[in-house]
DNA sequence: TGTACATCAGTGAACGCGCGTTCACTGATGTAC
DNA sequence: TGTACATCAGTGAACGCGCGTTCACTGATGTAC
């Protein structure tokens, strides 16, 4: 007994997969309120009314979509960068910047609109935290600092989490406004010259 | 010939006025795409077609409230803190960094799910910049820093424009992640005690 | 001063569109004989 | 192996609600005489 498969589904995909791949891509491009169920059914090539056999509503799709493509870019991006006392610690803070950066940038845009949807965030708040194994990104870099400091790399009287805001602070100071620009959809190229660079060194040597 | 008033309207104020007031209020509240022209009216306690005999359309209204929400907070707040070579650089930098920390707590839920109606930021972007008289916070901040370096309060090789960008950065980071917990209203009480000095300290004298 | 009329901002019921959601129907596949 | 039937995921037209917007009407005020 397996009845009728949707026209356009790939034979490795469930349709439920396929639906929230669909979202994922539809929410990096146009956030989380640019679009309606119709849009995700016709991108999906597939009937409007499915969605509702694999989910309760849109904002279940919504949130697990969103919380797929935070996971999915995080593999994407490979390892975290940054080992406790290996490399500079000037190096790993600009491969850390770097990857925060890009992160943002792919993940950013999905959440933007997202403010104004109560249910989408109440559903994605029951899921796992997706960032740096359920720790939070600025969490994360925090304790890398801190165990930087415990080797002697950063002075005893730094202190490493308004460091790790500072360097978390960077990204959405850079990505936030181009979220605010018709259109645009932020891209890695986007990155100024020596945006990195000037703030990674102004943290290391401070500006006095 | 004046013709009939509205019932709710105080006697000095225009109906116009009052709409953009009521729109602010609600826009602060619950952000861009928190609320119907039913809302507005409800609020105002008027008509609901009124709106259209002062405003093209519902963006209209909403790009106005929100470039006078802009300029009102800056106005409530005062001054803006920092003058070179008076005081030290440290009490100006955290006295700047509380100013945009309040700046940004008041007008951040109103930028909340602009981001998905282009219409209204399209609108909002043919008036005038209402930041630090039309430059902005963060080019305002540079160009104290630059000030500054020019007296040779700051390192002569220090980047003030990173050095903004990063103080600007640490007001986003805290704020974003509020904004994204239900029913959170962002408020000054809500800075943890520690904040600004960690982050000034940090900027100040680096980590290593 | 008093009365009839003109003006037009304000009113709010009604319109129509687009949305999320439903559900009677379709048809590919598995099962019974 | 071939044929009739049962299953149920997928289909897409239709529903109803809420939204932005419209427009015939109201009524307070100014004007004419």
């Amino acid at each position: 007994m397996s009845p009728r498969k949707a026209a356009a589904l790939r034979d490795d995909q469930s349709l439920r997969d396929h639906l929230i791949a669909t979202c994922e891509h539809l929410m990096a491009e146009r956030g989380a309120a640019g679009f309606t169920v119709r849009d995700i059914a016709r991108n999906a090539q597939v009937a409007d009314g499915v969605l509702y056999n694999h989910f309760t509503d849109k904002e279940e799709l919504l949130a697990v979509a969103l919380h797929a493509h935070v996971r999915n870019t995080e593999r994407a991006l490979g390892e975290r960068p940054g080992t406790p006392g290996q490399d500079t610690l000037e190096a790993n803070l600009r491969a850390y910047l770097d990857y925060a950066l890009r992160l943002h940038m792919a993940i950013m845009p999905a959440f933007a609109g997202l403010v104004s949807q109560p249910k989408v965030l109440a559903r994605f708040a029951e899921l796992s935290n997706p960032m740096a194994d359920g720790q939070g990104l600025q969490a994360n870099l925090a304790a890398y600092l801190r165990a930087e400091q415990r080797l002697g790399r950063l002075r005893s009287t730094a202190n490493p989490d308004a460091a790790a805001t500072i360097l978390i602070g960077a990204c959405h100071e850079l990505i936030l406004p181009r979220l605010y620009v018709q259109g645009a959809q932020p891209s890695p190229n986007d990155i100024p010259p020596g945006y990195i660079d000037g703030i990674v060194t102004t943290l290391i040597n401070g500006i006095v």
